[in-house]
DNA sequence: GGCTATTTGTAGCCTAGGCTACATTTGCCT
DNA sequence: AGGCAAATGTAGCCTAGGCTACAAATAGCC
């Protein structure tokens, strides 16, 4: 059974979740900025489906945190370790969500569960889905 | 890619959080009646390495939605729906750890990680990883 | 029955992350 | 240049979930 030791997955499990809005935004305002050339706080409360008080008050805790940069009436720009924060999300994003679709789940859901999985996902559990997708990839759907 | 039409995912998340401490005490309740007779606040409050303080209010919160009763100064129990919820919590969180072991995750991570990700795994994800570990569990492991 | 340790309760404080309402600034268009 | 719409900022409020410090109740143990 997982029930022993239940200790220090939910300390864990809690700090992951310190740290997801922050990967969710630069991921999202890297992206924006790739689509478009600047990323502006109305964009990220569009795709959030949040109100724009609170994009700003996020960024200023992003800003806080060393992830980007703001000025009054200005675009966001990612930092060199937000663009890092970016980068690592992004890919580990991308691997839940092709292993998602490796094991059958439609794209719909996978599009969607992925977006909450990722957070979780550690480097070794990372790692095992990567290699299952590699090798699904090259042996399975003919 | 999985960029398109970011808009209700993170919607979707949202509404995960505020699911996710209540699946995860009802579990922790329900494995604690079973494993000792009775729950009380200081077993949760050890379990979750946080303060009884913070288990009195959670506690509170889940006695409002229906999922306890208590009475001051007595253990805790669950309501028919605080049962069902925890089963079906518990078989999700089962089917997620006896997943990641199967596709190579170590133990002790796949304990951790399944802590996290369980929350965040929809239905046809989740018949999806059932699916795989049976198949892998018939062909697999001589 | 009374003492002490454990367990609960209460008061008050903090941060994160939501919101509405209103003020200000920018940018665009004529 | 003037004016309007969009974007941003600010004030103030809410809930969830953390905390410490102190108060009260319960349970064991003499």
């Amino acid at each position: 059974m997982a029930r022993k030791q239940k200790v220090n997955r939910h300390s864990r499990v809690r700090s992951d979740h310190r740290t997801e809005l922050a990967e969710d935004y630069v991921e999202a305002i890297a992206d924006t900025i790739e689509a478009q050339g600047t990323c502006r706080a109305v964009d990220l409360a569009h795709q959030f489906q949040v109100s724009h008080v609170t994009v700003n008050r996020t960024i200023g805790r992003l800003e806080r945190d060393g992830y980007v940069t703001t000025a009054p009436y200005a675009p966001i720009e990612l930092t060199k370790e937000g663009h890092r924060l970016a980068a690592t999300s992004r890919r580990r994003h991308e691997v839940v969500y092709q292993f998602l679709l490796a094991i059958g789940v439609p794209e719909a859901t996978a599009a969607t569960d992925s977006e909450g999985i990722e957070h979780h996902v550690s480097p070794e559990s990372l790692e095992a889905m990567r290699a299952f997708v590699e090798t699904a990839t090259v042996s399975g759907k003919p």
